[in-house]
DNA sequence: TGGTTGCTGTCAAACACATAACAATTCAGG
DNA sequence: CCTGAATTGTTATGTGTTTGACAGCAACCA
């Protein structure tokens, strides 16, 4: 008698840990790996095998005790938690560079997320085809949305349009939102929204840079230069 | 007598703020805003002013007790922390579809990440103008980190030329990677990469709107479909 | 069969981080 | 000059995440 998993419980740098573990065990399954212990994975992920465990005891019995995990019982497993079992069209609003470079990227649909349809407002990207998708009028989002029940929207709209644009996903019915804008949206609770946002990547980055150079002291030419 | 500042033994949560500090803090520069409080800066980041002040009080004084934060003051002390009193220089390895796109994002410049060099080995590419600058050949990659004092990267190339261009930059001089391949770096402990990996952002949003989906049962029609 | 090894699931301790609480400080106004 | 309101710097508390430890199971081998 299962119990209604608390699948959904589960904290937040575990689930973002989830894609790693997909992605390598993908990985080993094209290498013909059949199963893997806690240790060989979490090392290659470079992680703690004991967080790895700790992980997956979340969504519970993977492998039985005693035997390691078998890889093709764990990618299903694990693409069923994230949700991409069947795959989740998404749709592309906005098709600047940013949007044109997503909508090329071809890995998205590799790993479940089809583009259902790249829109802008701008006339001059209207018609232009990006791996076989034309750019649409805006007009078509919401038709587009409904007929094919495209939950997951990616937006690299200017900042200025971007709660315009958030808006009238989320009254077309989309749930979640990969945000490109360097922009707070604000959206209702039944939508999730994950901001991207390369200025704090690459400051991050500047930071760390910063603390290393000016801790190895004495190769510091550079700087003075 | 000021102490040596501890100011590299921050929490990276702590680090991942700071940006956004800086970002809403220019806002307010912008349109004239002389002081805020740690509440007003706070809730308009959607964060505890605790935490906010806790953040900078591993920086210490930027201001006195009592009195609010002064804008001007806080704009230049944070980007002497993140590193980018002085523009740094970027290198761009990589020009598809994505080294293109961040290559004219325009706010990299404006954030203090002058683009100092496009790189590819793609000879179609070779010569390509963004924003100014030429595509270069990979020859070139060495002579113009050296030149330019370049210490940040940001990589844009296939997985299976990640690492190698990597070992490339870290002998040229570069100190922190930005890498968009989805591929773990084998770098020396001088050196900072920054994995930013969009299936993962995609993956944990696609998660999160599993549970809505599934959470507010009732509404699952178009699961079944 | 019995012992040994390697594995997972699970719990407990250690750690890191976020939040709350509060003393100290500044300024305004009577 | 004194009081009160608003604010920060700093310490204490609480919460969440990571790491370590170990019992129990499965396979292998003598």
């Amino acid at each position: 008698m299962k119990r209604t998993r608390r699948a959904c419980d589960v904290p937040d740098a575990t689930i973002h840990r989830l894609p790693l573990y997909l992605e390598k065990l993908k990985l080993l399954q094209a290498i013909g790996v059949e199963d893997v212990s806690s240790r060989q994975l979490a090392e290659s992920l470079d992680i703690k095998a004991s967080q790895l465990r700790h992980d997956f005891h979340y969504f519970g019995g993977f492998s039985r005790p005693g035997r390691p995990y078998q890889v093709d019982t764990l990618v299903p497993a694990l693409e069923q938690i994230i949700g991409i079992s069947e795959p989740q069209p998404t749709v592309i609003v906005g098709a600047g560079h940013l949007g044109q470079a997503l909508a090329n990227y071809s890995n998205l649909e590799v790993q479940g997320f089809p583009v259902a349809g790249i829109f802008d407002v701008n006339p001059k990207l209207i018609g232009l085809e990006i791996r076989g998708q034309p750019v649409r009028d805006m007009d078509e989002l919401e038709p587009l949305i409904r007929d094919k029940g495209v939950r997951i929207a990616i937006l690299t709209v200017p900042s200025a349009n971007a709660q315009n644009v958030a808006d009238r996903l989320v009254r077309a019915g989309i749930v979640g939102i990969f945000n490109f804008a360097p922009m707070d949206l604000k959206v209702p609770e039944t939508v999730v929204v994950r901001n991207e946002r390369l200025a704090v990547g690459i400051m991050s980055l500047s930071f760390k840079v910063k603390c290393i150079v000016q801790g190895s002291s004495g190769r510091t030419r550079s700087l003075d230069d």
